[in-house]
This record gives structure tokens, C-alpha cells and sequence, in this order.
DNA sequence: AACTCGGGGCA
DNA sequence: TGCCCAGAGTT
């Protein structure tokens, strides 16, 4: 795990590499951010756009999706894989909205995951983006990337979720659960991390290893 | 801890 | 054509 100095200093570099990171996903409120977060496991942001863009022109809201069945459902998503869980997991959710939380989508962590197909990934991509709630959600990215330039030294997510948090100011959280999002989709790539230009092979202990081997 | 869901994008 | 994708529930 990298010293105090040397993750301010990665801070700093991830941000100045991307300096407009943003969630990528479409959505106009809180509810519509939920869908799509839920359509996203699994996918790419691109396909889940494409589909959320038709779906909410048709049904923008809750009281909206809780006339669709599900097989309408599953057909507006059907361009998603895993389409029949999600339908499945979408509907039970909002039933849930409706007769635990009034219709309303919960801005707190327990209420959150306790709706059908809400895991803590999920819900901390709601919180940060849709409600202004300081939250790092560890997602395939940011556990890949966090891992690897040793902003984190865990084998699984919550407790890198818990070193992230420890290591990053909270006012930082919810931007460099973007940065590392975006690094980890156009430089640290899973496979084949483009090494060659990324600014934070410095303190990188990944890309040492990688060096080491000769490749 | 391993298994399952899954069509579409992209090399 | 084969591999992979902003995960979560079940066994």
C-alpha cells in the first residue's frame, strides 16, 4: 500500500488524467439512475444507454413501471444481457418503493441494498451520483485499479472499499470512484493495461511486477 | 467459494 | 468467431 505523500500524489494525477470524469450512465432523476445502475451489471454503459434512452422516454418514472408485466419488461430490455433477472429484480424493486418507502428512492446505504437487486456497488453509484452523498462504489474497475497502483491492498471488495475510503478524503470520494472508473476503462485495462501511457507507473507496484517479467 | 444469468460490442 | 462487459442472488 502506497505512504500518505505518495497516494496524495496519485491523487493528484489520476485527476489531472481525468479531469471530466463522470458517470457515464443516462438518467434524469434518482429512480431512472437506479434502473440503469441495476441494467449495468454485466453490460457496457453504451448498451445500457441505448436502452434506457427508449425506455425512459416511454416510462420516465415509477408509478410508470409499475403498469409493465414482466414480459413487456423483459422485451424494452431485451438488448441487455441477463435481461430476465434484471426485469425480474426491477419490478420487485419498485413494488418495494411503493409499499416500504412511499414511492420514493431511499438517499441512505441500509434502505438501499435492502431493495431486490441492490447490492452495495449499486446503491453507492445512486448515492454519489443521484443524491451528492460522498460514496466510493467498487466496481471490476475500481478494485482492478485501486489494487493495482496501491490506493488499496485487498483480495476482495469491501475491504478494499474500507482501505479507499480511509486512504482518500471523503470530499475526494465520489470523483475518484470516477477517476479510477475511467483509468481503469482507458489505461489499466484488465488484460492489456496500456502502461506504456499511464503518468502512475512511478509508485505502481503492478506495473514493477509487469517490468520485472519483462512485459 | 462457485455457479448462474446473456445479448451485444468489439478485436 | 470468441471474449468480455459500471453485479447480485442462490446454492
Amino acid at each position: 500500500m502506497l505512504k500518505k505523500k505518495e497516494i496524495e500524489k496519485t491523487l493528484e494525477l489520476l485527476e489531472k488524467t481525468h479531469p471530466t470524469a463522470h458517470c457515464e450512465l443516462n438518467f434524469r432523476t434518482p429512480f431512472q439512475l437506479l434502473v440503469a445502475t441495476m441494467l449495468s451489471a454485466q453490460s457496457t454503459d453504451k448498451t445500457v444507454n441505448k436502452v434506457t434512452d427508449r425506455l425512459f422516454e416511454k416510462y420516465p418514472a415509477l408509478e410508470d413501471f409499475l403498469k409493465l408485466g414482466q414480459e413487456e419488461l423483459e422485451q424494452e430490455i431485451k438488448e441487455i444481457g441477463l435481461y430476465r433477472n434484471k426485469a425480474k429484480n426491477i419490478l420487485a424493486m419498485c413494488s418495494k418503493l411503493v409499499k416500504k418507502f412511499n414511492g420514493e428512492v431511499p438517499a441512505n446505504m441500509e434502505d438501499l441494498v435492502s431493495l431486490p437487486g441492490v447490492g452495495r456497488k449499486t446503491a453507492n453509484v445512486v448515492l454519489s451520483n443521484a443524491f451528492g452523498v460522498p460514496a466510493i462504489a467498487v466496481d471490476t474497475h475500481v478494485f482492478r485499479v485501486s489494487n493495482r497502483i496501491g490506493l488499496a491492498e485487498a483480495d476482495n471488495v469491501e475491504k478494499t472499499e474500507e482501505q479507499l475510503m480511509k486512504n482518500i478524503p471523503r470530499e475526494k470520494w465520489s470523483k475518484a470512484h470516477h477517476w479510477l472508473i475511467w483509468h481503469g476503462r482507458r489505461i489499466c485495462e484488465a488484460r492489456k493495461p496500456k502502461c506504456e501511457i499511464c503518468p502512475l507507473t512511478e509508485y505502481c507496484k503492478y506495473y514493477k511486477s509487469i517490468a520485472a517479467k519483462g512485459k
